[in-house]
RNA sequence: GGGGCCGUAGCUCAAUUGGCUAGAGCAUCGGACUGUCGAUCCGAAGGUUGCGGGUUCGAGCCCCGUCGGCCUCGCCA
C-alpha cells in the first residue's frame, strides 16, 4: 500500500493547534473539495470523528495536488502530511478549524459514484431514498450521532444492570407461536414440514422460566418481532431492554427501573433526572388526560362538564348525557386568537380521528362580564355559561373545546386535541423530562365483540392481592399489579408482577373462557413450571428504540435504527421481503394460495 | 381495513383559471481562479410530470383506477 491506512495516527476530529508539526496519516471520505486553480486545492476529509481540512499545494507537492484535483465527494482516500496552523484563516465552525494538514501524499482507496443525494448534515432527500442508500445516509453527521447515542444507551443499560447483579441470558429467536396478542412472524422448517416456529413477540415466557430456574435477576437486550401495522415509533423488529426479577413486588421493580433510566439519561446524554418518579393511577390518567400515557409537560387537563352540558340546549350534549355518556372539555389559554380557518381545520382533522365534530366556544369580556361567544355559545344561557366558565376556570381570551359521547371516545378525541394543540401552539417546554409511572390498570376489559372478558395486559399478570376475591364476581373492578413507564407522553415500557401460583393462573384462564386443555396446549412449558416451586416474580421491558429516539431528539425510531423498514414493513435497501425459489417452498412443504399466485402473475405481466 | 397529505431533472421544489419550447437552486460535466471552508465566476448537459385509462381542441393541473412514501384511526395481550 502506498499509504499505511492501517496505521492511521488519529481520526479526522482530533487534531488541534497543539498537534502542529506532527506527521499524520488520515483516512476517510471526501466531504467537499475546493479547487482554487493552479496552485491550491482543499479537501475536507471526513470520518466518524469529524472533519479535517487537507491542503494541497502544487509548488511543494505537485503529484499529490494533481491527484487531489480528481477527487470527488464520497471518494474514499488516505492522506499523509504535516499538521500546520491555519494562521489568519482559522475556521471557528470546526473543532479542527485551527489546523489543516499539508498533504504530501494521497491515495485513492476507492472512487465513489456521484451520490444520489448530498451526504450533508442538513438532509433534503426523501426518507425512502435515504433508506435505499442507507449506507450513505448513515455517513451523515446526525445519523452517526444517533447511532452513537443508541450505543451509549445500550452500554449504559448493560453497565447499570450488570452492576445490580442482573445476569444477561439469551433466549430463543425460533420459538413457539402464541396466537394471542400481536400477529406472529412464522418460520417454516424443512425438518418439520407443515410446522412452524414463530419469532418471539418478546421473551416473556422465557424470562419467567428463568426466574423459575433460579436466575433471580435477568436482563437482555432482546430483539422482538410483531407482524402488525407500523408507526413512527413502531418497527416489525424492534429492541427491548428486557428484565425480570424474583422475590419482588411492584416497588422493587419500579425502584430499579427508574434508577436505570436516571443512569442512562445521565450517562448517555448528561441529563440529571430526579428519582423516584411520580406515580399516577390509570383511572386518574384517563380522567385528567384521556390517555394511559399522559404528557405532563403542559396543562390543558380534561374537565368533566357532563352536568353543566346536560343542562344546555345543545342536542349533541343532551343526547350524549341521556345515553349515559360524558361531556368533557379542555380550555386553551389564549386560544381566542385562533382564526375560524384554524378551528375549522381542527374540526376536519378531529373528524378523521372519529369525532362527529368539534364543538367550541370562545370566552370574552363584554361590559365587565365574562361571557361565551361564537360556536355553541348560544346553547348556553347566561347562568349556565357562568357555571361552565367557572368549571373550566376559563378567562377572557380562552377557547373551550368539547367532546361528548362514550367515555372512551371522548378520551380519544380530547387526548388527540390536547396533544395537537400543544404541538401546534408551541406549548411544549423544551428540555423537560416528565417521567411518570402509570399504575393500577384494570386486569380485564369487557369485549363487546366476543361478549367476554379479555385481559388488558397479558394473561400472566397478577391481580392486586385485595382484588383477587372479586375476580369472578366483579372482574371489571380488579386492578392488575402492572405498570407503564411514560416520559413526555411516550410509553417507554411496561411490566407487571406475574402469577406464580398455578391455582390463580387456572382461575384466571377459566374466567376468560379458556379451558385448561387450551391453556396447556399453548403454554404447557409455563404452566408446568409453575407447579415446581415457581418463585414470586415480576419484571418489565423497555423500548430501547424509543429511548434512543428521545435522547437523540428525533421523532421517529427509524432514525435510531441502522437499517429500518418502511411503514409497510419493506426494506428499500435489501428489498425484502422477497419471493423465494419454488424449490425452497417445496422443501418446506409450502404452496402459495391460488389468489396469491394469480396476483403475482398479474404483476409479472404488467412488468 | 378506514381517513388525510404527497409523488415534476440525480436531489429539493416551482409552474396563475386547463393554454407558448415544463423552470429555479443544489448536485453533475467543462472552463477560470493562491486561502477557501455551503468557495466564487462563466458555460453545458440533464424531463415517459410514479404508472394505466378517461374528459378536452389542448392535461403536470380535472375524473377514475393503480403503485409507492409519510402521518393517523383500527391493530400492536
Amino acid at each position: 500500500m502506498a499509504i499505511a491506512y492501517n496505521k492511521r495516527t488519529c481520526d479526522c476530529g482530533t487534531l488541534r493547534a497543539a498537534d502542529v508539526g506532527r506527521q499524520v496519516i488520515l483516512a476517510g471520505w471526501v466531504n467537499n473539495y475546493r479547487d482554487h486553480g493552479d496552485n491550491l486545492v482543499f479537501i475536507d476529509l471526513r470520518d466518524r470523528g469529524g472533519l479535517t481540512q487537507c491542503r494541497f499545494n502544487v509548488d511543494t507537492d505537485p503529484e499529490a495536488t494533481k491527484l487531489a484535483r480528481t477527487l470527488r465527494k464520497e471518494d474514499c482516500v488516505a492522506v499523509r502530511g504535516e499538521v500546520i496552523h491555519r494562521g489568519e484563516n482559522v475556521n471557528p465552525k470546526l473543532p479542527t478549524g485551527e489546523i489543516e494538514v499539508s498533504i504530501q501524499e494521497v491515495e485513492v482507496l476507492n472512487k465513489s459514484l456521484t451520490p444520489p443525494f448530498e451526504v450533508a448534515d442538513h438532509v433534503e432527500a426523501n426518507e425512502d431514498l435515504r433508506l435505499k442508500y442507507r449506507f450513505l445516509d448513515l455517513r451523515r453527521g446526525p445519523m452517526q450521532r444517533a447511532i452513537i447515542m443508541r450505543h451509549k444507551v445500550t452500554q449504559a443499560f448493560r453497565t447499570f444492570y450488570y452492576n445490580e447483579g442482573f445476569l444477561d441470558v439469551e433466549t430463543p429467536i425460533l420459538t413457539k407461536s402464541t396466537p394471542e396478542g400481536a400477529r406472529d412472524y412464522l418460520v417454516p422448517s424443512r425438518v418439520w414440514p407443515g410446522k412452524f416456529y414463530a419469532l418471539p413477540q418478546s421473551p416473556q415466557l422465557f424470562k419467567q422460566l428463568l426466574m423459575m430456574s433460579g436466575f433471580d435477576r435477568y436482563m437482555q437486550i432482546a430483539r422482538c418481532f410483531r407482524d402488525e401495522d407500523l408507526r413512527a415509533d413502531r418497527q416489525p423488529d424492534f429492541t427491548q431492554v428486557d428484565l425480570e426479577m424474583a422475590f419482588v413486588d411492584v416497588d422493587n421493580v419500579l425502584d430499579v427501573v427508574e434508577r436505570s433510566l436516571a443512569y442512562v439519561w445521565k450517562e448517555a446524554a448528561g441529563i440529571e433526572v430526579p428519582v423516584p418518579f411520580r406515580r399516577m393511577p390509570y383511572d386518574e390518567a384517563m380522567r385528567d388526560y384521556g390517555s394511559d400515557k399522559p404528557d405532563l409537560r403542559y396543562g390543558m387537563k380534561l374537565i368533566d362538564v357532563t352536568e353543566v352540558a346536560g343542562r344546555s340546549e345543545f342536542k349533541v350534549f343532551r343526547d350524549a348525557v341521556e345515553r349515559g355518556g360524558v361531556v368533557k372539555a379542555i380550555c386553551l389559554t389564549g386560544g381566542g386568537e385562533m382564526t375560524r380557518k384554524e378551528t375549522d381545520g381542527l374540526t376536519v382533522e378531529i373528524q378523521g380521528v372519529g369525532a362527529g365534530g368539534l364543538p367550541l366556544c370562545k370566552v370574552v369580556s363584554e361590559g365587565g362580564k365574562t361571557i361565551l361567544q361564537t360556536g355553541i355559545a348560544k346553547f348556553f344561557p347566561e347562568g349556565l355559561a357562568g357555571d361552565l366558565i367557572a368549571a373550566m376556570g376559563a378567562k377572557p381570551g380562552d377557547v373551550i373545546f368539547f367532546a361528548a359521547g362514550r367515555f372512551g371516545d371522548v378520551c380519544k378525541y380530547l387526548n388527540w386535541l390536547r396533544i395537537t394543540l400543544a404541538e401546534r401552539r408551541k406549548l411544549v417546554p423544551a428540555g423537560k423530562w416528565e417521567f411518570l409511572w402509570v399504575v393500577d390498570m384494570p386486569s380485564f376489559e369487557w369485549d363487546e365483540e366476543s361478549k367476554q372478558w379479555i385481559f388488558l395486559h397479558h394473561p400472566f399478570t397478577m391481580p392486586r392481592d385485595e382484588d383477587l376475591p372479586r375476580m369472578e364476581s366483579d372482574p371489571g373492578s380488579v386492578r392488575a399489579k402492572c405498570y407503564d413507564i411514560v416520559v413526555n407522553g411516550v410509553e417507554l415500557g411496561s411490566g407487571s408482577i406475574r402469577i406464580h401460583n398455578r391455582e390463580v393462573q387456572s382461575r384466571l384462564f377459566r374466567m376468560l373462557g379458556i379451558s385448561d386443555e387450551e391453556a396447556m396446549a399453548k403454554f404447557v412449558h409455563l404452566l408446568t413450571a409453575l407447579q415446581y416451586g415457581a418463585p414470586p416474580h415480576g419484571g418489565l421491558a423497555l423500548g430501547l428504540d424509543r429511548i434512543a429516539m428521545l435522547l437523540s431528539g428525533t421523532d421517529s425510531i427509524r432514525d435510531v435504527i441502522a437499517f429500518p423498514k418502511t411503514q409497510r414493513a419493506f426494506c428499500p435497501l435489501t428489498e425484502c421481503p422477497s419471493e423465494v425459489d419454488a424449490k425452497q417452498l417445496r422443501e418446506l412443504g409450502i404452496d402459495l394460495a391460488p389468489e396469491v399466485k394469480a396476483k403475482r402473475k398479474a404483476a409479472e405481466n404488467e412488468a
